[in-house]
DNA sequence: CGGCTTTGACCTGCGC
DNA sequence: GCGCAGGTCAAAGCCG
């Protein structure tokens, strides 16, 4: 509905984010790799494709960086977050109540999913547990043998000692799971609105405990509730909350950015600045923190 | 009392 | 077929 307003750049590139490029720099791909023999479980969970070919794309972003994004990626959640994502979010609906990115960012990991629009076409959708029903399904309605639709999904790392982001939505603890080789449990959340599907899952790095891995799955059908803690949002809060398909993200693991990032960023960085939002389009933000070339791939 | 968290049980898919 | 792991359900308990 107003959520799917004209066309949606970010789908627009995304929509075959199966991005595949060749070779890349050295440190990066250092990065990369380093994500995927330390996170290569929850990557290939959500589907994600880091794949060293992205370094290239990924040290544009890092120059992007330099210029001038990093308020926009800095992060303010409750706790002592130190934000580690940059996303991009897709078809956004109004401009809500993200509208002011506070301080407090560092580690900017990126991390690219294949976010898939998974709308269940996907044959190698696993839909493990969840009784194999989609959210909109009732259980006692679901038919036996009913596929799960699995919503796109988006996550981000985030180097916190809490694990609750402050995302501008209420959500509900539905479960709680041991995840395996693992001593971190992996938690599940839904949105509480009775209207929203949207769920997220919310976990620690079993190599860095300090990192939080927030996945979202889904896309809300409401506005944010806004923040009773100063009603100042992050960035990547923001595109969290309001995550929608179509999205890419970028992941440096935590301890593997890219030097350039780093001296860009400082880990941790507190930005005091607080500055609006330019549009909370997809243009905006994707020419934010997308580099240029990787948007039309 | 309503909303939320906790937690064990259950279901499903996958690999062997 | 069996065991394992992930995801969800739902009852019970907690809390404001």
């Amino acid at each position: 509905m107003e959520d799917k307003e004209g066309v949606d750049p970010a789908s627009e590139f995304t929509s075959n984010s199966s991005w595949a490029l060749a070779g890349g720099p050295d440190s990066v791909s250092d990065s990369v790799n380093y994500f995927f023999d330390k996170e290569s479980n929850i990557l290939s969970e959500f589907d994600w494709n880091l794949q060293p070919d992205h370094a290239e794309q990924i040290d544009r972003f890092d120059e992007l960086d330099r210029a001038d994004t990093r308020p926009y990626l800095a992060g303010s959640f409750s706790g002592s977050h130190s934000c580690v994502a940059a996303a991009a979010c897709g078809s956004v609906s109004g401009s809500g109540t993200a509208s002011s990115p506070a301080g407090g960012a560092a580690d900017v990991s990126t991390l690219i999913p294949s976010v898939s629009s998974s709308s269940g076409e996907d044959p190698s959708e696993k839909y493990k547990g969840s009784g194999g029903k989609p959210p909109e399904i009732p259980s006692k309605a679901r038919k036996k043998g009913q596929k799960r639709i699995r919503q796109p999904r988006f996550a981000f790392m985030t180097k916190s000692e809490v694990e609750h982001l402050e995302d501008g939505y209420r959500w509900r603890k539905y479960g709680q799971k041991a995840v395996k080789n693992s001593p971190f449990p992996r938690s599940y959340y839904r949105c509480t609105n009775s209207k929203c599907t949207v769920k997220k899952r919310v976990e620690r790095s079993s190599e860095d405990p300090t990192i939080v891995i927030t996945t979202y799955e889904g896309q809300h059908c409401h506005h944010s509730v806004g923040f009773p803690r100063g009603g100042l949002i992050s960035r990547e809060a923001a595109f969290a909350g309001r995550f929608t398909p179509s999205v890419s993200q970028f992941y440096y693991p935590h301890g593997e950015i890219p030097a350039s990032i780093i001296r860009s960023q400082q880990v941790p960085i507190e930005i005091v600045e607080s500055r609006p939002l330019p549009q909370t389009t997809n243009e905006g933000l994707l020419g934010d923190i997308v580099p240029p070339g990787i948007r039309n791939r």
